[in-house]
DNA sequence: GCCCGAACATAACATAGATCACTTGGCGCC
DNA sequence: GGCGCCAAGTGATCTATGTTATGTTCGGGC
């Protein structure tokens, strides 16, 4: 059933536009593309580690995670995925997944079949560039994250992560002057971070003293972007936002 | 000036080929990929974070790596990079550079121009689906990479980049028994688990007590792989190799 | 309007790993 | 064949973060 969204609020446009310039007929193509729609509970498993899915979910509302779990039993939240996301877009090509993608609030999804998009490729060779493209920025955003578990320490870490989901968000429109919703919960940000649950919390009342950051519910608002940036190292470069201003 | 190199022993070739299943003409396409060669020191950069490159860098022999400089001036390696390794592959369809490439030990290289890799992919689908699924894979290693710096701990993460890299190395036929050339020093350890040198030091001392490993200068040999795996945790699932007894 | 569970908060104590300062060993090079 | 340099090794001390334990707040269901 090809969905009735309009092309230019269909999130999978959106979010490929903000970082590659598509065609009106690439648009439409995207839009028309055959999708099982479902709602999702918040802390719900979509795929596992180890499944071989013969469909990519697209995310349409709400946050979710990727994560992985060690044999000690620890889980490592290797990514946010917002609305627009395709976060298991590697098992197109990679037979297994290595991770698990799970909801964090409730989410509306859509799933899309591996050879609906095998053909819409075939048939638009610039759109398999868009979507290589959207891996290849995923492998960016993972060697990020790298760097910021490996070399940040407390309100720092705390402060790059915050700066890349409010730029993201932004990309998608989700952004409303400086303040966003953010359900994520502290123990969430904690195996993001590499943090225990109690670390986070003090790193973020040591935010808020500082005046970085106000929250108010799962309200999150930025007084002073460049500061938070500034204590956050944060280069958006990396994000490769096609929108420039978008990355100020 | 297409390299001269026959097609089965041509670098990029079999690290292609040991994660994807190649046919004689697209082996041969490969082969006859125009190369500028190069031989580069230890310890020089390829190219810089902020490059726009208009090639790639195909590793022909030696160690390199991929790292990025935090604001604060600490370096974290986000990936060794070995014999048949693009590691700026990304470049293709990311104009900026989000990460710097060095040498480590002295290293062969060719560069090989966007517009020649363009063309290949475009005469043959086949070759695109096997570049995307290599930079999908190098995804699946940051995600691992991700998780090992964010949960492991001391040695059990020191035993975990070991096992990828004695994998990897295998994989292109640089493992002879159960010993490799390993020309990383402690301090280039450090970088990439986001550990002191000092610590990296303390942490092989007692992996070489407890038998995990031997070292001889650059020598590494691993008497009991079953152990080492278990020590790191370590489940090659995330490398994708496509001989599966090359993950055993 | 009360109860319950999840998220958040706080405090005392423990420790992996950082930092600093120094020594040793090997090896290329004049 | 001695000099210099880089990697490796060591020991004392410090600190960011983990651990454990317990209290508090708040929103949603009955």
């Amino acid at each position: 059933m090809p969905s009735p969204m309009s092309a230019d609020h269909h999130p999978l446009v959106r979010k490929l536009e903000s970082i590659f310039t598509l065609s009106h007929d690439e648009r439409q193509a995207l839009a028309n593309l055959p999708m099982q729609l479902a709602s999702i509970k918040a802390d719900q498993d979509i795929v596992r580690e180890g499944d071989s899915p013969s469909r990519s979910c697209l995310l349409l509302s709400g946050f979710a995670c990727t994560y992985k779990i060690t044999a000690q039993g620890k889980r490592q939240i290797v990514s946010f995925n917002l609305s627009g996301d395709v976060p298991d877009l590697q098992s197109l090509h990679l037979k297994v997944l290595d991770n698990s993608i799970s909801t964090i609030s409730a989410c509306s999804v859509g799933f899309i079949a591996h050879e609906d998009l095998r053909e819409i490729c075939e048939r638009f060779p610039r759109i398999t560039a868009a979507f290589w493209r959207e891996t290849l920025i995923d492998g960016a955003i993972f060697r990020e994250w790298v760097t910021n578990v490996g070399q940040r320490e407390g309100v720092s870490r705390m402060a790059h992560v915050l700066c890349e989901l409010i730029l993201r968000l932004r990309a998608v429109g989700l952004v409303e002057g400086h303040t966003c919703d953010l359900p994520i919960t502290q123990a969430e940000f904690g195996d993001a971070l590499g943090f225990t649950p109690v670390h986070v919390n003090r790193v973020l009342q040591q935010m808020r003293a500082e005046g970085l950051i106000v929250t108010k519910g799962t309200q999150l608002t930025v007084p002073d972007w460049e500061r938070l940036k500034e204590v956050g190292e944060f280069d958006p470069t990396y994000l490769h936002l096609e929108n420039k201003q978008a990355a100020a």
